[in-house]
DNA sequence: TGGCGGGACTGAAGCGCTTCAGTCATGCTG
DNA sequence: CAGCATGACTGAAGCGCTTCAGTCCCGCCA
């Protein structure tokens, strides 16, 4: 142990190769960050130095410290990460965002969320990012505050505008009025709908009306908005539409939900989804219940992820451009990293994928 | 941006606060780190005047570089993160995992890989952890030297021991001789096998003699090895065994690979998949050929996810205890950083979870 | 009353780096 | 040859915090 200790204690720092080389130490810092301040002939020397002498270069603490920069960006979840990373939408987005600020030489600090919605407020308070991006967090988050706090700069996903902070979004409510009116187009007149949390207390069940109101994931209110309000327009009351809500957006939620709007009576013969994973639940507990897909229901999705193309049967939805979204969020974070004020909120289209899961109402 | 940055230059500090309060800084500093250094009506004082000039807490950068740690622990991944989370195996893993080092009060840094198989060195060098975390990166990956050359502890998941590293693995290649003992006993001797990366450069395709020995991945290796041994020991010639291997480890590249495998002469009775996304692509692979699992073909997987148990049918499949991996990793990772020595490898058991996907050859 | 143990707080020395205003040769211009 | 721009390197002031050896004062015991 105690070697353990010494070895980190004793570990050669900027002063112990200057010392080497007999330079001062702000030309060794310069051999690492400014190699133009000083002939490449030094420089050879002070990092052939630095290796025999086992430096692997500045401190990264220390340099954060000194340059008021910790060239990270913090990335705040809505779920523990088992939940977050079983929809494929969120890990599209994060790869997007990932290789931006990767390309950028920043580092992506990862924030789990609990069962507020969102990471804890003293994990947002401790870590070493200097800007953060919200992904669908319910806008009652704890966490904002925090970040507030810290006079952080914020970027949010899917979430209405925060003060101070920047913003990309998709027109969630618009791709769903698409969706629905797909469905009303084809004949449809008994809808189901599978939603994911509406609020962040890890319910999944049928939704009561006043579960319906105040819902803190804008991108739930949203969809269930758009899906709701566009087939009320065409005359079929809300109240006659059964909901699901799932906890979490993945297939076998997705399943459970479809299995019980399946069984309801009249039984719907057209399901929309608020995401792909949903979906391909739906198909799922569509065939368990000897039900063929389009001809016995209709079902339709959101997002597009790359498995929609190849389901079974391949998967009507609509389209978001998910990893434009997150490299969208990745740029307006370096730029608000760069001083930049909040530029206007960034939208995203969606449209509709017609595939092979919905069809004329037969 | 003027204004931003003056903002965030002018933020209040531990002397402001002191200042303000009219005490030491040092006072400030135990109000926030130990309470019972002062009397609690001051350290209400204190806190509540920081409040007021809203300071938000210690600075984490600045506490970091004084306690020589930067409380947070890197994950480092063999590739980008939408293929890495395409396999839910990793999410669980990384789950139990956060929720550790979280309990600690740890944050998690994620280092993405590229196609060398791991992150860039630069990105390990720059990173502010105190320890790193490897998950199943080939032998050879790059990263392995910048983490050495800073002298971080590590710990491996599914990697052969690195020295001064602890590490955590499972039993793969027994549990694929389980596997492949199961399907020997059910009577079946034409078999096919479908395998994730054997090698870091991202080709899919059926493996050639060559490109099955210096596999740099362990896991593919174990596993792979685990079913060809077994099946040669009871007398099926590894030649007549075709293998494909999938670029990453999702159900779509598994299906891609299934009906290659499926469409040999003679078609295989049997097919042994490295994980259960994989062995999802069979079933659909198998569905789409008009074949019935298990009448025509039986099936198994490798690790037991959740949705194992759902599928249609249900998986026979390999169980490891995923969430335990992530676990104890966290666990030695934390011990690691507290001077401890590496401790013996843990090796987690694996079992077989016989289902539905694999029955006695017709 | 003198001595002393503790509780409450402080001073100052770092932690390892970046950065900026210089200093000092050197070589070039007119 | 004076004058000066240029390139190469340095000194020292931070960055914002933790920590540890003190200092000081108060109340208590004998």
């Amino acid at each position: 142990m105690l070697s353990v200790d010494s070895d980190r204690r004793r570990r050669p720092t900027l002063d112990t190769v200057a010392a080497a080389v007999g330079v001062s130490r702000a030309t060794v810092s310069n051999a690492y960050n400014r190699p133009d301040q000083l002939s490449s002939s030094l420089r050879e020397r002070i990092l052939e130095t630095a290796r025999a002498l086992g430096y692997a270069g500045p401190d990264p603490v220390a340099r954060s410290l000194a340059t008021r920069s910790s060239a990270a960006v913090g990335f705040m979840l809505p779920q523990g990460l088992s939940g977050a990373f079983s929809d494929p939408a969120l890990s599209i987005v994060l790869d997007g965002l990932a290789s931006t600020v990767d390309g950028h030489d920043h580092s992506l600090v990862l924030m789990p969320g609990d069962s507020t919605g969102g990471p804890r407020p003293s994990i947002v308070t401790r870590a070493q990012a200097d800007v953060m991006v919200a992904y669908s967090l319910p806008d009652t988050a704890p966490a904002f505050e925090a970040v507030a706090a810290r006079g952080l700069p914020l970027v949010v996903i899917d979430q209405p505008v925060l003060p101070n902070s920047a913003r990309v979004e998709v027109q969630d409510y618009l791709g769903a009025s698409f969706a629905a009116s797909l469905l009303l187009g084809l004949g449809h007149s008994l809808f189901g709908v599978l939603t994911f949390s509406l609020h962040p207390d890890g319910v999944s069940g049928p939704v009561s009306f006043e579960r319906r109101s105040d819902v803190p994931f804008r991108v739930s209110r949203d969809r269930l908005g758009g899906y709701l309000d566009t087939l009320e327009k065409a005359g079929v009351k809300p109240d006659n539409v059964p909901v699901w809500e799932a906890r979490g957006s993945d297939r076998e939620l997705g399943r459970l939900g479809a299995r019980w709007l399946l069984t309801r009576t009249p039984r719907p013969s057209a399901l929309l989804c608020a995401s792909d994973q949903l979906a391909f639940g739906c198909l799922q507990a569509a065939r368990d219940l000897g039900l063929t897909v389009p001809r016995d229901v209709s079902v339709v999705g959101f997002d597009d992820v790359p498995e929609a193309a190849y389901s079974d049967p391949p998967l009507t939805t609509v389209r978001q451009p998910l990893a434009d979204k997150g490299r969208r969020a990745g740029e307006l974070a370096l730029k608000l990293l760069a001083g930049g004020r909040p530029p206007r909120p960034t939208r995203l289209d969606v449209s509709l994928v017609e595939r092979a899961s919905a069809a004329l109402r037969t």
